[in-house]
RNA sequence: GCCGGCUUAGCUCAGCUGGUAGAGCACCUGAUUUGUAAUCAGGGGGUCGGGGGUUCGAAUCCCUCAGCCGGCACCA
């Protein structure tokens, strides 16, 4: 007998091998009919299969949130027995589930196309009408191997060799149709539903690794219900929204063209941007970093040095001058920033040394690779590396930490997930040197955690470090969740001695200084892309490129609205005119779409009264105040973030104290997205 | 780099099985002086991504190169 403990707190004995099933029909027949899987100490499992320990156990029904997952795997296998069925012959392989649904990678020579997705998802709903059970089978590996081998399935064979001899395996039927696969499943393939949808195809190495033949994947995605896929839909529509490649067009941000691939065009609203936001970070760094500003051209010998030659040559752009010296346009900063540390006799007294640099690197990215802002060839690092000792280097990385979370607070990213990526298996350096970082990095990440009051969640990317060192990378969430790495913390203890770096330590012996890499936006151009997509172009106040424009209703406001932008100006705003023989509503709907966050509209009655009419993107309210209010109202609302703080710290300081309730005028700037 | 798709006016897109290009918006000109998301009329604009081939004839079919899009692989 064995003891099973019911969710309401219940213990009850049963035969040993009862399956949930049995257990769920004895309570009701209801019970039984609604579910689809059960869970043994939280662990899913088949309905059908025999219990044979202590545990406790719950009932999944399929609105249950971890029948989910089920509801996919069940879909994939229904995809993959659709597609056998329709072109016999096809080699199945693997069909997990991912983040938002599923996949299904199949082997054929004439690979699919989103025209084939009608006729598939057609037999697919036939497979789920049919609702045969899911029942499972366990096969010596050798039945199945041999199994496999007869039907050419050349690829389920070469999984099941990864299985140890002996071992038995399991086999799921559906009908006629069967797949090697762990499980668990629902207990009919009727349980899928119809809220399904078959999205993309795509390339896929088998096994994802470049060197084997690519296999065609079929994406798709399911849900509990209908009204579940179309939210989902719904957000992949405002994904596409929000593309900041779109974005970039409609706000004249930036292009890009033929000629360059992968390099920008900052258009001059793009570049107020890019600006704007260097100022900010410069702003940020002003206390604690030097900044400098490496050559772009180096010789190779200084790359080989590094060991950047030996693993990213074919990455690099090099170039070869007359007289047949080989260089290479920088794709990182720190041989330069090394070179500067070494020139001079550096003290103890000078650590822990920080050296920042807005570097403009330059980077060979596959083709394949290219996409928007997001990834391209050549790029803004806000880069910086610490000099330090080995004493210092627990508080240098959590000082930058504290650095990272606020600058990403100021942006309104506020779920963040730090991870330590450790040792790859291509790497440089000792494994007590890799031992030894890894302790100090894996200490510095649960105090990470420890005190963020629970707000940072932390993880471990075993094997993802870089070749020198581990390193932390911090994943922030956009406003319709979707996470981007962007900062990162890479602690070193190669590059420094490769190079010969040293300092004098207090008892005057000559000791190599260990070096920390840090990024927080990473490339610049990417967290553009990122911030767009965030604000869905509605960027806040102050990194607005273009923050008000002053309309006029007839040419007899002319002469007004000139003031009025002369006097945004004045107050450090980004102002235009819009003096344009046109209606108001057109004008309206012009710099609407053209997403500019202030309009003041200006006409008879405003010139006369000395005010304007303030109309916030994103808003249909009008308000009208006297000139010098709204001013002084975007003056404010304008002020960066950092710069809010610090006059509010000198407030303070002197005891004053300032108002900390937010000023706000209508349609004050909110997240698209999170907005009601 | 790999697989698949795409590339027609500044933008978004039509153009059937080959018979030498079209719409809306934008732009220019004129009229209109307008009160919060498109005023009306007229006009200009494309060697259909580049190169090659098939054909009497190619935007359309084939080859090739480039770029872009979706994935995969890569991401110091």
């Amino acid at each position: 007998m064995l003891t099973l403990t019911f969710p309401d707190g219940a213990a009850r004995q049963f035969p040993d091998g009862v399956s949930g099933l049995e257990i769920a029909k004895g309570i009701s027949p209801s019970l039984a009919k609604r579910t689809v899987a059960m869970a043994l100490d939280g662990v899913l499992a088949d309905l059908a299969d025999p219990i044979l320990r202590d545990a406790r156990i719950e009932f999944v029904s399929r609105e249950d949130p971890r029948a989910l997952i089920l509801i996919r795997h069940d879909a994939a296998h229904v995809l993959a027995e659709a597609v056998q069925s329709l072109w016999p012959g096809t080699q199945v392989t693997i069909g997990p589930v991912i983040e938002n649904g599923f996949y299904y990678d199949f082997a054929r020579n004439q690979p699919f196309t989103p025209d084939d997705f009608p006729a598939i998802e057609k037999r697919m709903r036939e497979i789920i009408a049919r609702d045969a059970p899911f029942t499972k089978e366990i096969w010596s590996r050798d039945k199945t191997q041999s199994f496999f081998r007869d039907k050419g399935e050349m690829y389920k064979v070469e999984l099941i060799d990864a299985i140890p001899a002996g071992e038995d395996v399991k086999i799921y039927r559906q009908g006629e149709w069967l797949d090697l696969c762990r499980g668990p499943h629902m207990t009919s393939t009727g349980k899928v539903g119809q809220a399904f949808r078959l999205l993309k195809v795509a390339g896929a190495y088998w096994r994802g690794d470049s060197n084997n033949p690519m296999l065609t994947r079929i994406y798709g995605t399911a849900f509990a219900t209908q009204e579940d896929l179309d939210a989902y839909l719904k957000q992949l529509e405002e994904a596409e929204r929000r593309d900041h490649r779109r974005l970039g067009r409609e706000m004249n941000l930036f292009h890009f063209q033929e000629e360059g691939p992968g390099v920008v065009f900052w258009h001059a609203k793009g570049w107020t941007l890019f600006r704007e936001l260097t100022s900010y970070m410069r702003r940020r760094l002003a206390a604690d970093y030097d900044e400098v500003n490496a050559p772009q051209i180096l010789d190779k010998a200084l790359w080989e040095t590094s060991g950047h030659w030996d693993w990213y040559r074919e990455n690099m752009f090099v170039t070869q001058t007359e007289d047949e010296r080989v260089f290479a346009i920088k794709p990182m900063n720190c041989p330069g920033h090394v070179q500067i540390f070494k020139h001079g006799l550096k003290s103890y007294r000078d650590l822990p040394l920080r050296m920042a640099e807005f570097g403009s690197v330059s980077r060979y990215e596959p083709s394949g690779a290219l996409h928007g802002l997001m990834r391209v060839r050549a790029f803004t690092q806000d880069d910086a590396h610490v000099f330090c000792t080995e004493e210092q280097l627990a508080d240098e990385c959590l000082k930058i930490n504290e650095l990272i979370l606020s600058t990403y607070a100021d942006f309104g990213f506020d779920r963040i997930v730090v991870k330590l990526s450790t040792r790859p298996d291509k790497r440089v350096g000792s494994d007590e040197m890799w031992d030894h970082a890894e302790e100090v990095m894996g200490r510095v990440l649960e105090q990470i955690e420890a005190q963020s009051q629970g707000r940072i969640r932390t993880a471990i990317n075993p094997g993802e470090g870089a070749f020198y060192g581990p390193k932390f990378e911090y994943v922030l969430r956009d406003a319709i969740g979707r996470d981007w790495q962007c900062g990162t913390t890479q602690v070193d203890f190669n590059l420094p001695e490769r190079f010969g770096a040293f300092y004098i330590d207090a008892s005057g012996q000559k000791r190599t200084p260990v070096m920390v890499h840090r990024a927080i936006c990473g490339s610049m151009e990417r967290f553009i892309g990122i911030l767009t997509e965030h604000f869905a172009g509605h960027f806040p106040l102050w990194l607005a490129p273009l923050q008000i424009v002053v309309a006029t209703i007839t040419q007899d406001g002319d002469e007004y609205a000139r003031a009025v932008a002369k006097a945004a100006a004045r107050a450090g705003l980004r102002a235009e005119l819009d003096l344009r023989n046109e209606k108001i509503t057109y004008k309206v709907r012009e710099h609407s779409l053209a997403k500019v966050p202030v309009l003041l509209v200006v006409g008879k009655k405003e010139a006369a009264e000395g005010t304007v009419s303030i109309r916030r993107l994103g808003s249909t309210e009008q308000r009208s105040m006297a000139l010098s209010e709204a001013i002084a109202l975007l003056r404010d609302e304008a002020e960066p973030p950092d710069l809010k703080r610090a006059r509010g710290e000198a407030a303070e300081d002197e005891g004053g104290g300032l108002d900390s309730s937010h000023v706000e005028i209508d349609g004050h700037h909110v997240v698209a997205g999170t907005a009601g």
